[in-house]
DNA sequence: AGGATAGAGGATGTCAATATCCTTTATTTC
DNA sequence: GAAATAAAGGATATTGACATCCTCTATCCT
């Protein structure tokens, strides 16, 4: 339903608003929300070119959030990874209606409007400060130094 | 955002409620609906499984609704076909928050159910019954032969 | 300037969604 | 029972999302 791209980048986002001024390099983005640090690469990319990200290169470089996260709503990561489109004319192809859709295709885009208020509705700032817990994604590596990984004993090279 | 798959369903639920009694063959629905015939039949043998429709083979076969359009939310379509997964477990595969969300899942998972929520609440007559101008889909060659094609002529044998 | 670090971007591989085709099975009609 | 119709289902092709790898470029540090 939503695909594994945006779920990436708000992941991500959701990183660097964890660490605001704190430039963060791929491989860590990568190693903190568990991305593969290839994918996500292209992904902060989209970012960036999205003004969602700023990026340094060079020592000490890395990917910090272009704007306070309180002005972040999260469909703006959404739309600068894997844009919501909505359905302005008929998918069958046939002009005769103009711009008016059929009562399915109405439907059909109400939904996607819901689904893109919800998005906006939301921003970073209120994912981190939510208060039921405090850690921001569902475990980040960096935030619980001790929390014991599945399989891999932590990814320090790769 | 919505497969192609969904879309492609919902177009011949859409078109079997408006011909309500009377089985469509996958050819009839295909041509009507502008959906590829051969994945078509795949689309409607998801259907069938998912008891949104019946089928009967040889002469005077087809397709049907196999309850009525009252009956049928679009969600129950939608299901059959490409069900909506939501969220009930972390995906970063961490399992110490148990049955818990962290708050970005969370809020991913409220998007999907608003969606849930959206096409629940409508069902296949409450699409056809529309008020605004009573063409169900976008145009039926059906429902109004005369309609002009952009460029295939009327595909009769393809 | 030279070496090291880190993002940018192109080329390529993989896999699931989409789409097609052909054979088999059920049903109707004669 | 035989022929025709139409869905069921398996095998296969195509396409785009997801993912990897390698090279190039920018930046920092000495």
């Amino acid at each position: 339903m939503l695909s594994q791209t945006v779920e990436y980048a708000l992941r991500a986002a959701t990183l660097l608003a964890s660490a605001p001024h704190q430039p963060q390099t791929v491989e860590q983005i990568a190693a903190a929300t568990r991305v593969p640090v290839a994918y996500l690469a292209k992904v902060m990319q989209s970012l960036v070119r999205g003004g969602i990200a700023s990026s340094r290169r060079g020592v000490g470089g890395g990917f910090m959030l272009a704007r306070p996260p309180e002005e972040l709503p999260i469909l703006s990561i959404v739309q600068a990874v894997d844009p919501i489109v909505r359905i302005t004319t008929c998918p069958l192809g046939l002009a005769s209606h103009g711009s008016k859709l059929c009562p399915l295709h109405r439907r059909l885009d109400q939904a996607l409007e819901t689904m893109e208020q919800a998005f906006a509705a939301t921003t970073l700032a209120e994912v981190l400060a939510e208060p039921s817990g405090s850690i921001p994604l569902c475990d980040f590596p960096t935030a619980r130094p001790a929390c014991q990984i599945p399989s891999h004993p932590t990814p320090s090279q790769a």
